[in-house]
DNA sequence: TATTCATATGAACCTATAAACATATGAAAA
DNA sequence: TTTTCATATGTTTATAGGTTCATATGAATA
């Protein structure tokens, strides 16, 4: 089922202007897991990742598939991947002088 | 002067992630303007407009100038162009039912 | 160098979003 | 068919970020 909405795109950009949410994109982007596996590895609690993983789901930044009693999420990567070499290229470009993590 | 901040995704995305900061980027997509300029045409208060144009200029998504009493401010379109490019395709790709503005 | 125009800055308030916690649903195996 | 594992959802509380308004700075002209 595809019909998700992702009305304008600031909508769009708040899923990634959100720490938790670049983290979980960070990990997905290593490997598809499900909600547990990424609670562990990001040391965060179950609920928080559901809530945040809803939001992803509702503009398709990730996909799910149930796996037995597991749901395993995998990143969009399509429409990520060129947006964060986008920003790196910037970074590199215009952020010259600052604190890159 | 260039070194500015970018420290993180989600800070540089956190300007994508507002209607009035799409605002200010779709107005100077068309043409680079000053503060004033940018209150008439979109209806919105001066010092709100600054303080939104401190933000993007924190992460060198817009570039000023002094010219004479006014400061015009112009798009960084070397990044931000590709980005909505992006996300334009992903709405066509994977939001084919959503209601789009 | 005082005055005006143009923009920036500061601080208090307000609101939207995230965090936290409890509980519900759902899938599979006993 | 109930028990357990895995995830989702609802609700309240906390907090970050945006809005507003008053004021400060800065550039140019009289």
């Amino acid at each position: 089922m595809k019909n998700v909405h992702c009305d304008n795109y600031h909508i769009f950009f708040k899923n990634l202007a959100n720490p938790l949410k670049i983290g979980i994109i960070a990990s997905l982007k290593e490997k598809p897991s499900s909600v547990n596996e990424l609670s562990e590895k990001l040391g965060v609690e179950q609920s928080k990742l559901s809530h945040s993983l809803a939001n992803l789901r509702f503009c398709s930044l990730v996909n799910s598939k149930q796996v037995g009693k597991k749901r395993v999420y995998s990143l969009n990567k399509k429409t990520i991947l060129p947006i964060l070499r986008i920003i790196d290229k910037h970074r590199q470009a215009d952020c010259a002088g600052c604190k890159l993590k």
